[in-house]
RNA sequence: GUGGUUGUAGCUCAGCUGGUUAGAGCGCCGGAUUGUGGUUCCGGAGGUCGCCGGUUCGAACCCGGUCUUCCACCCCA
């Protein structure tokens, strides 16, 4: 009995056309990344599930996809633990592998295996799906690509510089002009708690304040009151509620809060060499920001932070993030290696560019020239032209059979394509074929001894 | 994981308080047009109304479950 074919919540097939449009973002992503000297690797789609458990805090951990043991897994767990019905303590009897969660944990897990053999400073560049038990929105999926690129082994602030440039480079490539580098600094956060005295509460703090421009002033200190801080300390942290201008008026105001923390202040010297840097080269397309209200992936970033928001009117989450985390190979046993990366999400960019209808028109192109099929002596005449013109560089195909001409171009105008060949028995007498322009409907007349010559057209 | 929302032809959607054979536009196929597409005209095919169950004389419509979509949380690319 036929069943309906299906595929998984949050997962998509890709038609020619899509491919073509998330190709284009690719490569252009790929090209900057190797113009600033990122090298490529791949890991594999699933790691050892405690390589990848515990990295990303205990809602990462919920949104883990579980790979089931092989065999009879079953049978092998203890009484005790089948019948309790508790997942937590089930699962990692009968899974020991996870699709990987992102990109950055298993990077980290591969720098520390590959120690000996990398040369550091390195800079790697991974254009890989990653995956996530995560509920689907619009540009919310459970499989995703993230196209990452981080260095490791270089404390340098001038690679924070450098990926804000990369930022820049790509999104004025693309077209996509106006989008907002948003740049924090854990440091920065870490002093503000010191500061206001609520330091144990950080992680509750900052994801508070995070929200600000989304649910307001007002409900992010109800929230910080409901997580226990107190409100001498939400006192104290009120300028932040109210930072106005540019960035070095910003990381001014934050000197005078962070003045008694040492490692505020060292946060703010951080990124006021980050934008001061930045500043002298300048931006292309995109703006640099500090938003002290920033904070994502605290689970492991140490210094800066990284947002990139769309265009302003485009409703969508952010379309790149990353940060430096100071120790993150730590966790693999490989002490004192510092890295800093951003991740492009190819899949909220390719929405971002599909609604402000930034793709170039010719993407959807796959054929430069289609010839039509007149008949058994003429299709074998054809299928020797369009080899020609294949070697010359020319996307060249033969309609297969001999169907009625009209079909033939209707077939010729879905594919898109610019130029039809004509090579019916009269053009076969003269040893001639037929270029027409789909666009205009010129036709001009070339001889089959010499089909370089319809390189004019091009 | 919590709460809500959506699903009718390939696509976008109509379909009245439950009432015979579920409609339109676009697309598709055929013809007018056997060597000239995009325009026009004529004709045609295509539906388990997401799926399963229930209520009812009768369900696309009401109820329950489930899957899917999107939204708000959570979190995040």
């Amino acid at each position: 009995m036929a069943q309906k074919p299906s595929i998984p919540k949050g997962t998509r097939d890709f038609s020619p056309a899509e491919v073509e449009k998330r190709n284009y973002i690719i490569n252009s992503i790929k090209k900057h990344f190797k113009s600033f000297g990122f090298q490529p690797i791949e890991t594999p789609s699933f790691e050892n599930s405690d390589t990848l458990l515990g990295k990303y805090g205990e809602e990462g951990d919920r949104l883990i996809f579980k790979i089931l043991n092989s065999g009879d897994f079953i049978s092998k767990v203890d009484d005790v633990t089948y019948s309790s019905k508790n997942s937590n303590s089930l699962a990692p009897k009968i899974s020991e592998k996870a699709l990987k969660y992102d990109l950055t944990v298993p990077f980290a897990r591969y720098v520390v295996m590959h120690q000996n053999e990398i040369d550091f400073p390195f800079k790697r560049y991974q254009i890989q799906p990653v995956w996530r038990a995560d509920r689907p929105q619009k540009g919310r999926f459970r499989e995703f690509y993230q196209c990452d690129a981080d260095v490791v082994g270089a404390n340098s602030l001038l690679q924070e510089v450098e990926f804000v440039q990369l930022y820049d480079a790509v999104f004025t490539e693309l077209g996509l002009k106006n989008c907002t580098i948003k740049l924090n600094n854990r440091k920065v956060l870490s002093g503000i708690a010191e500061v206001i005295g609520a330091s144990d509460l950080l992680i509750d703090f900052t994801v508070a304040l995070d929200k600000l421009d989304k649910i307001g002033e007002v409900k992010v200190k109800e929230e910080m009151v409901s997580k226990g801080i107190s409100a001498n300390a939400i006192e104290k942290a009120s300028p932040l509620f109210t930072m106005k201008g540019n960035s070095f008026e910003q990381l001014e105001q934050l000197k005078d809060l962070l003045v008694h923390s040492e490692i505020g202040m060292q946060g703010v010297a951080e990124l006021h060499e980050i934008v001061s840097v930045t500043n002298t080269l300048g931006l292309q397309t995109t703006q640099l920001e500090i938003d002290v209200t920033l904070a994502r992936g605290l689970n492991y970033y140490t210094g800066a932070i990284f947002e990139v928001a769309a265009p302003e009117g485009v409703k969508m989450g952010s379309i790149g993030g990353g940060g430096r985390y100071d120790d993150l190979t730590g966790i693999f046993g490989l002490k004192d290696v510092s890295g800093v990366g951003i991740s492009f999400g190819l899949d909220r960019i390719y929405l971002v560019l599909e609604e402000l209808d930034l793709f170039p028109k010719n993407i959807a192109q796959s054929l430069d020239v289609l010839c039509l099929n007149f008949g058994k002596e003429e299709g074998r005449a054809a299928i020797a032209l369009i080899m020609e013109l294949r070697k010359l560089g020319i996307r060249a195909d033969l309609y297969p059979t001999n169907t009625k001409i009209p079909k033939q171009f209707k077939y010729a105008d879905k594919r898109n394509v610019p130029f039809t060949i004509l090579l019916g028995a009269s053009e076969l007498e003269n040893r001639s074929f037929v270029v027409k322009n789909m666009t205009s409907g010129e036709q001009k007349e070339f001889s089959l001894e010499q089909p370089e010559a319809i390189l004019e057209l091009f």
